[in-house]
DNA sequence: TTTTTTACGTACCGATCGATACAGAATGAG
DNA sequence: CTCATTCTGTATCGATCGGTACGTAAAAAA
């Protein structure tokens, strides 16, 4: 087989798929994976089913697109804490940045990783897997820092890795359902800085 | 018009309404309100569709009275935290009891009140919007016994009640979505504890 | 009994679901 | 040019969606 594939044969695609995979991610971000239809999406696209599937595979490829569009976009955020200097600024930056993530205006309210397939039926569960394994990734990220931080001493050394780093994702999981609900930025700031308030202080500056 | 309707009369019902109400909550826990399809929720009922359209009129409103019978039942635990003597207790008892309601073996995982709609198509907007309702009508019940609890003089009288109450809320739905991606209950417990170790400490026993 | 009222089972409604067949259009290769 | 390749729009597929019409069954009322 030839393993590289040039894009130059054949007619030219008539739309930006960055563009529209940017559409649909938002789309799904609004709707969740089962409450956003074929027509939702490829409306908001602006391309017809044809090209869509074309491009992106099915619903299910485009779901998967759309949620690594998301991480380095919307959610941006999360790897930018992990490269705060100590464990302290690595949580408030996380808890800071998911706040504004998810309340950000102009942008469906809420995160998609959690509201994209909480609970779906029998079409939905291979989405609703894909977000768990999104959040878990993201725990993992967060306890592999927090051990770094144990070793490099702005964590105290029985500090729990592990449940620090739980704790930070189930608190913005509970702002991004709180957000999608409507409730304002400025209350969830509130609960972000309360929720900090019992952070092993750092040890370093 | 006769306003007192018997039941004694014309045949009678022949299952039993509260029974199918039940298994049609743990659907749409499990699945959500627009991943369970009328199939699904008369199988699990036991039913056909006719006798649950006589019986509870129509989706949107059987979703309304499973979310009516979930709260008297597996989030009856909140009534109870609220009753608690002091604030301290009340969040105690409120966040052990979203950890072991959305953890019980043999029961959906996650918070009805939660993924039952977070993100919906335009079919689940109502669902999305009664859901919203739920969760906020629990942060004014707990703004409302903080409160009280301020003038009872078992928190502090700077204490922010509305700001307790929605960082309360926040974390038990956080832990809603991390148990229904699979999370353990001990985890989950461990999350609970350390919402709590920045909590006012009690000035009454 | 007959009548009235309510519940049930079947069979079906139009609409929408995700996904495709097909033919035409637009490009590079020869 | 012709040919191969890829993209696009239309028109549609079978399946399923939520919801119902209709005839029958089972009870109380007359």
């Amino acid at each position: 087989m030839e393993s590289r594939r040039k894009a130059t044969v054949g007619r030219p695609r008539g739309f930006d798929a960055d563009a529209a995979l940017e559409q649909a991610m938002r789309v799904f971000w609004r709707q969740g994976y089962e409450g956003a239809s074929l027509t939702d999406l490829t409306e908001a696209m602006g391309i017809s089913r044809t090209s869509m599937y074309a491009a992106f595979g099915n619903k299910e490829d485009l779901f998967r697109k759309a949620l690594d569009r998301y991480s380095e976009g919307p959610a941006s955020y999360a790897g930018r804490a992990l490269r705060e200097p100590t464990a302290r600024r690595v949580a408030t930056a996380f808890l800071v940045g998911s706040t504004l993530a998810t309340t950000m205006p102009g942008c469906p309210a809420g995160c998609l990783g959690v509201q994209g397939a909480l609970a779906a039926g029998e079409a939905g569960s291979h989405a609703r897997g894909a977000l768990a394994d999104w959040r878990n990734e993201g725990v993992a990220l967060l306890r592999d820092r927090f051990r770094r931080a144990v070793e490099e001493g702005d964590l105290p050394r029985d500090a729990d890795p592990e449940a620090l780093a739980r704790y930070l994702m189930t608190v913005a999981n509970g702002i991004a359902v709180q957000a999608s609900g409507g409730t304002p930025r400025s209350d969830l700031q509130l609960v972000a800085d309360m929720a900090l308030l019992n952070w092993p202080p750092d040890t370093r500056p």
